[in-house]
DNA sequence: GGAATACATGTATATTGATTACATGATAGG
DNA sequence: CCTATCATGTAATCAATATACATGTATTCC
């Protein structure tokens, strides 16, 4: 049991954002400070934008941005749609489809409500929650981190960067 | 975000030991009542009977039952102990672990609150209550799947049944 | 006591989903 | 027009899980 890297990362990019609300920041930046895939960030932020938590502005001096006040970043709708997004798993935690004895089985409806509890606590907190009193430690490891390996600034990522 | 498949036949051999407490049941006979691989099933209930929920009887006439009332098997505690099993992932829903701002990061608080509360919902049922007024339903059906594909008494599995 | 049945256990292969890499396109500034 | 940045689709890799295979051990029945 487990959630998406996918889902993972889409909260460490918001984070990011949320510590920075008053600038634009790029992928390749946050690729640095994560430390982890160019290319996979690029898509999670694409699906970010597309649920209206950020807007990406292309271009020269482009960037990503939080769309919304941290406060109306619900963090259990962003995980629902993180973990429900095309090509994922989704939330069936059984397989009922291909279970002879689903329609007489009590279980999917206990772990339906579980599920439920667990999204519930998730959906009492806010983006802003998360950053509340950490937004200082979080820049100075993200400060600490972007320095610590130097990439050319002409490529972001060099071949076989990422790992 | 699922449960394993081991979770889940885990929870489908005690539900089948279930509608059958007066006797003993082979791991050929739930095979073939679930239609799922035998060898899978074997490990399955080989780590059941390590846990303590079920008692194994080797040798002809052998089989499985209930090490103790359906009322004392907690479904919560059987799937965490299924989910947690060694080779299995366990219950990290995050990769905190090479996260590089998880000294600062509040949402491993907020998810493990989340999966505490998951469990919690689990922890209130036991099989008995998985059971109830529902016995008549499940022997149906595993009477029907029984007949529906049958096999050769010698070899329980013959070459490629399983799928 | 031998054959048959059933669980026990270790290893290897296959399947699946997720992740990452690659390639190319589109947009905006300067 | 050149460069930086996001956009998007496809392919390859990787890891976890699930399945298959092989063999061992125990028990019962005849």
């Amino acid at each position: 049991m487990r959630l998406t890297r996918f889902t993972d990362y889409a909260m460490r990019v918001l984070l990011y954002l949320g510590t920075r609300p008053d600038r634009i920041c790029t992928i390749p930046e946050m690729t640095r400070a994560y430390g982890i895939s160019q290319n996979h960030l690029m898509k999670i932020v694409h699906q970010l934008g597309r649920a209206g938590y950020v807007t990406s502005v292309r271009g020269r001096n482009g960037g990503i941005r939080l769309a919304r006040p941290a406060a109306m970043i619900n963090v259990g709708a962003v995980i629902r749609h993180s973990e429900t997004q095309p090509g994922a798993e989704g939330l069936a935690l059984l397989d009922c489809q291909t279970c002879r004895i689903a329609p007489a089985c009590a279980l999917t409806g206990v772990v339906d409500e579980a599920l439920a509890a667990f999204f519930a606590v998730l959906e009492r907190h806010t983006l802003a929650d998360l950053l509340h009193g950490r937004t200082g430690a979080l820049l100075d490891i993200f400060a600490a981190t972007a320095s610590e390996d130097p990439l050319p600034a002409a490529t972001c990522v060099p071949p076989g960067f990422a790992r």
